[in-house]
DNA sequence: TACTGTGTCAATAGGTTTAATAGACAATTC
DNA sequence: GAATTGTCTATTAAACCTATTGACACAGTA
């Protein structure tokens, strides 16, 4: 299940992407056109700063924005910066598997098939797709 | 992220696929084979129960039994008897989306796509499919 | 320089979920 | 009727989610 954290910092990669060439846009504005708690989103910011997913800029005329082109961020990439991990299975996370049931385990091949499946969606995806889709439809 | 609820629902399906032909097995026997709280165990089984997984017996020979061939049982559906839903996120859950935002929601493709990745995915695995890559292995 | 609007960071809190544990009760067999 | 099984309800400790609050740092502008 994608939490809040996942879903806001992804609505607010789309909602920069679409201000691209607007300069810096300040979070006040990008809470309030997609209706998100500023102080919420204040606290996912680093999770996505910290991947280098964003430029930042201080002062009264501060705000973010992307660090790259659309077509450069993923979807996978956003929702594992903010999630932390997307991994189904805790014992999935990170580089090593710590379950002292991992060689014996029936059900492991399932879950790394599932992660496999789930990746190469996610990473399918990028920003600039999902701006394409939107000015299709609308 | 897949809890324990339908992790242990899943090893206990296979452990008693595993033991066909043994008539019913004792939940105590599971849990001892598996390394799982038997109480735990008891909060699972209805879960499964209500959705006709399983075949009960009760008394002093009693335990749990496979209701189907475990050709007749997929991960996807073990997985959503456990964990109630599998939905990627929660205006998917449920026959209809209440989310306010649905109309105008540029992200809701996008977690309506993973989720039919994820179901055909774990729709695909039976639990013989499981018993055949155990027996392969060794 | 003082002011104002920005981002940054740490702490807190209420609510929910998770993962168990415990105990009483019901059914069945020997 | 004693023993062993399943069934049900309640409780709990810990973690997590979803914010909210407040203090602070920075950079333009008047």
């Amino acid at each position: 299940m994608i939490s809040t954290r996942g879903r806001y910092a992804l609505r607010m990669m789309i909602d920069l992407a679409e201000r691209q060439g607007e300069g810096f846009v300040a979070l006040k504005e990008i809470a309030e056109s997609q209706d998100i708690s500023k102080k919420y989103l204040e606290q996912i910011i680093p999770l996505l700063n910290r991947s280098g997913l964003l430029l930042t800029s201080r002062g009264v005329t501060g705000g973010y924005r992307l660090a790259k082109a659309p077509e450069e961020y993923t979807v996978g990439e956003i929702l594992r910066s903010a999630e932390g991990s997307m991994a189904p299975v805790s014992c999935l996370e990170g580089s090593t598997n710590d379950c002292p049931r991992c060689g014996k385990c029936d059900t492991l091949p399932i879950w790394e098939g599932l992660q496999t499946v789930v990746d190469q969606y996610l990473d399918g995806i990028s920003l600039a797709d999902i701006l394409r889709s939107k000015t299709e439809k609308g």
